[in-house]
DNA sequence: TCTTTAATTCATTACATGATGAATAAAGGT
DNA sequence: ACCTTTATTCATCATGTAATGAATTAAAGA
């Protein structure tokens, strides 16, 4: 009998549409628990059994929501980031200006909570196959070097911009992938003093002036 | 009848012991297929049989000399990798070489062709999953940062150690992960020449002088 | 020559995964 | 009141995975 009583057993959910809940709602849940995973453990060793179970819902619901699970993954990743825009600002102002405000760019986008998990799944996914690398490499090229490289004059501000990207992909890897302790700890401000005169080393070849 | 004829169908081999065949040659070359497979996918993606498929070898063959998977990938990074080593000894001579040493180091060290894909395979599986993360970072604070900070001095020396690591960590995901084209092509002395005023300077906070 | 040991493939197990197609229950429109 | 749409779970499938235990063949040792 006591099977027949209407008292929802906790945590498990009846099978049919539950009373008052707006579709958004759980879609948006099912994003963020994916988000989370895809962030820990990249796209290849998140399940989507994984991501139903942090949010909570059956499986099968996250196909209602999403063809599959690679659509899920560009949705995550796709959702908050535009970086390309984000740093062609950055190389606005003076030249003199660049180094800072590009470290100033990345340190602003982590900040974000929205953005830094999203990113960070990005870049644990990205890295952790040549495959998935191949797929975004392109796009690195023309959205991001390009634009920092635009700016630049000389036969080889290509490699220059690579230079300068190398040093904020090791900066965001030390500080938000890897979580090097003192680079945690360390305030924006303390990275910026140490960063930006590389940028603009890389960039132009001289040192900021002090 | 033909399946009676004693022709060895290519591709194919009988079962049971081969002729003349010394043990040594098909574990080298599971291990160099492992290489191969956890360089290009990282150690989640990459399945015993995809391994089994590239050393032409049945799958059951890589449990007959490795115990299971984690095994076998512990062989492939640990055989050829200790970095520690070298790094200290980059920091032997005067400290206005510390910069120039690191790089040349690294250079040479991923320069080596048996180095190379065993170091960029433990770098995809790692930073493809926190959980990976978490197991080597203990490695890398005692093994790698604490040798570079030992011989600078003041309070932040940890810090400035965790930059110096965060140029070279860049610089080697630009050339040899993501391979970015101009950092590729560019000559070992391009980099030296770029990196090393870098190191420099988050070393000891001033440039070499020139 | 006989016996043991080693190298190999084959057959199978147990399980996780992504995906699909119901079934069920409520909401919303007519 | 009906019908359609939507949100949800359930049952199931096909596939791929790591792993294990034979079976088979040859080498090595006695």
């Amino acid at each position: 009998m006591s099977e027949h009583s209407q008292d929802p057993q906790p945590g498990v959910r009846r099978r049919g549409r539950p009373r008052g809940r707006s579709s958004g709602a759980t879609r948006a849940s099912i994003l963020k628990a994916a988000t989370e995973e895809f962030n820990h453990s990249g796209y290849e060793a998140t399940s989507l059994r994984s991501i139903a179970r942090r949010a909570k819902v059956d499986p099968a619901l996250i196909h209602h929501y999403f063809q599959d699970k690679t659509e899920l993954f560009l949705e995550v990743v796709h959702l908050p980031l535009n970086p390309g825009a984000a740093f062609a600002e950055a190389l606005q102002g003076p030249e003199e200006n660049y180094g800072e405000n590009l470290v100033r760019t990345a340190l602003r986008l982590w900040g974000s909570p929205t953005i830094r998990p999203a990113a960070t799944a990005l870049f644990r996914s990205v890295l952790s196959s040549k495959a998935a690398l191949n797929l975004i490499r392109p796009f690195l090229q023309r959205e991001i070097l390009r634009r920092i490289s635009e700016p630049l004059q000389g036969p080889d501000a290509d490699y220059r911009a690579a230079m300068a990207a190398s040093q904020l992909v090791g900066m965001i890897m030390a500080r938000y992938i890897i979580e090097l302790e003192p680079v945690v700890a360390a305030t924006d401000e303390q990275i910026v003093a140490s960063i930006a005169p590389v940028l603009q080393w890389h960039l132009t070849g001289r040192l900021p002036a002090q």
